[in-house]
DNA sequence: ATAACCTAGATACTAAATATCCAGAATCCC
DNA sequence: GGGATTCTGGATATTTAGTATCTAGGTTAT
């Protein structure tokens, strides 16, 4: 999985913090020292996929698109690594003999059927879960960090 | 997820088909027009966990070192692919502001253990699927396949 | 003894992930 | 209007992981 998801999910409840503010690429990268290009493209990408909005110009940045209950992590997954799934058939029974070739085995072999089913308990288990649940769990686990981090998103403004 | 978890469950159920005879890698690989030599990694792979047992020389070749009841799809998972989660934990959160440099982040990340807590579920799901259940969904689904599998490598044996 | 076969490490090739750069468009502020 | 700031998107470079092959060595059946 694309370490971008990390780099996404931590941003996103950083924004949490900083609500109804516009906050830079460069600072949410500032903040984890991350490279502020390439964590631009995985804001690029949750604003495509309309987990956040964006602004240009002065004052610009990215916030939240919506409230964070209602993003999923698996939202955040799909936006950053795709929709496909971790194993992928390659209709390996397409070359074997007696093989139909006009069968989509994606869908008809049972291995692939197999391994999608827990796929998607992996999916649902991701997309029961939110960016808000993770920032209540932040507020009650370590009480500091939402004030922490508000905080240093404030001095590194000016 | 690594291309050899298909070719090695795929192996792993034809294997079934032909109980109490060891079948070369050669034979395993035309049966999917396979590159021989790298599907042969996956195998020795299966070997090393344990759930292939070898042998070398001529009649020599792969069988299944236990029962298909007892080899689970985590089981071939994990032998080919490694036992870590597909969300790698980066400890993003040391590079943050106000980190403790001693604390284990893999550990006592909210992002990371939500990560994980979807990744267990799909493990418990892959862990409840066996080869025998994959095999005895073909056999109802697909009543040839066995006896033309079982034909196939009788044939090419000579 | 020879041929068939697995083992394991070295090596090459390819695709994907990671990272940077630049030109263009939007926006704010003076 | 002009300059500065920031996002957008595509092009490009770099690095890493996946895919694939090869070779030397060990084991075993005939």
């Amino acid at each position: 999985m694309n370490e971008g998801v990390e780099w996404a999910l931590h941003s996103c409840v950083n924004l949490c913090f900083i609500p109804g503010e516009a906050v830079t690429a460069k600072r949410l990268a500032a903040f984890y020292e991350l490279p502020t290009a390439y964590l631009n493209k995985q804001l690029q990408a949750l604003t495509r996929a309309g987990i956040l909005s964006s602004t240009s110009g002065p004052k610009g940045g990215f916030q939240l698109a919506r409230r964070p209950e209602k993003i999923s992590l698996l939202d955040v997954v799909v936006a950053i690594d795709g929709a496909d799934d971790a194993f992928r058939c390659t209709e390996i029974l397409k070359a074997g003999p007696g093989a139909d070739s006009k069968a989509d085995y994606r869908k008809i072999c049972l291995v692939s059927q197999a391994m999608h089913k827990a796929e998607l308990t992996y999916r649902r288990e991701l997309s029961g879960q939110t960016i808000a649940d993770i920032v209540a769990q932040v507020e009650q686990t370590y009480p500091d960090t939402a004030g922490n981090t508000r905080r240093w998103f404030a001095n590194l403004k000016s």
